[in-house]
DNA sequence: AGTTTATAATTGACATATCAATCATTGATA
DNA sequence: TATCAATGATTGATATGTCAATTATAAACT
């Protein structure tokens, strides 16, 4: 087997989707709805281009999560009377409550993935994770 | 901004494809297709179903990646003998030499990414990756 | 031997992600 | 004001990954 960090981590991300795709399956949601949910959530409703900016995906791949989230009726679609060129994407009740169930499947997960993790080697994963994140963004300029 | 370890090994992992983007537009390689190069490079020729297995990937998918890998001269498939529903798989020199210089892409692409990790921490990252993809392995059953 | 079961590869269909192009609207400029 | 550039959303094309179904061959069993 390989050692090097990029099939270490293409391994351990390709573990955990297959690990929630059954939560995925009985909540009807596709594997990148949930964290648009969530961010709609957090911070209320917004465009799709702010979505798209801040989880660094193209608008075209959140334009069809949406199409499904709304068909699924998770969110709602509006004009923005300011900018006709915008939707607002709004939570319904229903994506709000699927949101929820998903946190909940995505706690389990968690818990089993790291169930002989020690808090601080929690602690560190999490801070590994988010330093290796952060030093590839950077090399796209950050402040394009 | 979340901190779920979910949405942390996903940014991280984003991040990394994003990374390793420009190399394959170079090499001429479809993002899962260098994992297959390196298997063959490292266990020498194969069945479809051999990959598919270690890679916990669908046989449909690696179809598909084969498909296109021979069609750029990386890779030649040929009846087994033996059995004749086998395609044996195997690495042209073209094959091997991408995937040379995809690992060394690679490496570059880890130096920046851990560009701030201490040795020691380096250690733990790569323990933590494997441990977090076998706790979750195992909930298939590992003997499936 | 002949039937059944299992296996290897493939194809079709759909979701995600990327790139390129289009359309409508907004904003900036001449 | 009229034109041009920039922006938000969308659609088309392609690659990966998943599921379901099909085809061909092999293995097991009666």
């Amino acid at each position: 087997m390989e050692r090097t960090f990029h099939m270490l981590l293409y391994r351990a991300f390709h573990a955990q989707r297959g690990a929630l795709r059954p939560a995925l399956g009985e909540l009807g949601l596709g594997t990148g709805q949930p964290k648009l949910l969530g961010y709609l959530r957090r911070n209320g409703p917004c465009g799709q281009r702010e979505l798209a900016n801040y989880f660094e995906i193209d608008p075209a791949a959140v334009c069809r999560m949406l199409d499904s989230l709304q068909k699924g009726g998770f969110v709602t679609r509006r004009a923005d009377d300011q900018d006709k060129r915008r939707d607002l994407i709004a939570l319904t009740p229903a994506g709000e409550a699927a949101y929820e169930a998903w946190q909940e499947r995505c706690r389990d997960m968690e818990e089993r993935m790291l169930s002989d993790f020690t808090p601080e080697e929690r602690e560190r994963f999490a801070d590994y994770l988010g330093r290796a994140y952060r030093n590839l963004k950077s090399e796209r300029g950050d402040g394009t």
